[in-house]
DNA sequence: TCTATATGTGAATAGATGTTCACATATAGA
DNA sequence: TCTATATGTGAACATCTATTCACATATAGA
């Protein structure tokens, strides 16, 4: 039985790797929620985040209420604006950021109750 | 008005500010947040966790259809048993990881209907 | 046009993190 | 006990990434 003992040293469990294989999303989809949770994934963004989920805000206020340097504020408002998760609407000189939807908001919330909840 | 001057370059709109202050999460949690983000944010992790979002399954078999070393998938998997995202069981030699709760089963549905949505 | 204010950004640096390699541990069966 | 199999892990290395600094751009008002 060799060729049975080949496939042993792939898989153990051959109907379960089958099952998954069909079911796991696309590479390129794997990716991509990779890179969203990433961008979630950072304190200083985090922070932002969830300061405009209360209110739209100018750069330098959001400054203020983070504590992070307003370039370093500007350097992340650039990758959140690229990724879609806030947008901007400019009044004069100020540029107010907001989050872009309102499935945003909802992730921001679950992921506040998902930590909040004591089984996890 | 110089005292009016000093507080301009602190905060440009105070009212937003103070509501934005007392609505905010607290430090810690907005650090929890951004950890849990985090572990979510690797390629290598998603896609664990999208093959387990389908069934338990062992190490080796894990890292087969993950196409990632047996020694990488050991080291992420430690990293989500730590944050109480999978938990396992040994039958043996065997250990089958699973996702520890519906809470996680239900974000990484989330993240899919976040990603696949075309608005975002 | 000139100045002050608000925001944006490139380059460099420091710190964090994932993978590999080699080896350790654990269990089942002979 | 000895071997084969399955999983776990420490150290080193390479890569990625966030912040800072200096400066650029943009707008409003004098």
């Amino acid at each position: 039985m060799s060729s049975g003992k080949m496939i042993k040293t792939l898989v153990i469990h051959e109907s379960i790797v089958n099952k998954v294989q069909s079911g796991i999303p696309k590479e390129e989809l794997l990716y991509d929620l990779a890179d969203f949770f990433k961008i979630l994934g950072d304190s200083t963004r985090i922070r932002i985040l969830y300061a405009l989920n209360i209110s739209e805000m100018c750069v330098w206020d959001l400054s203020f209420v983070t504590g992070i340097s307003r370039s370093a504020v500007s350097h992340q408002l650039k990758i959140l604006r690229q990724a879609n998760i806030v947008k901007y609407r400019k009044d004069g000189k100020i540029v107010f950021y907001s989050l872009s939807d309102e499935h945003i908001k909802y992730f921001l919330d679950s992921g506040l109750d998902h930590i909040e909840e004591p089984g996890i």
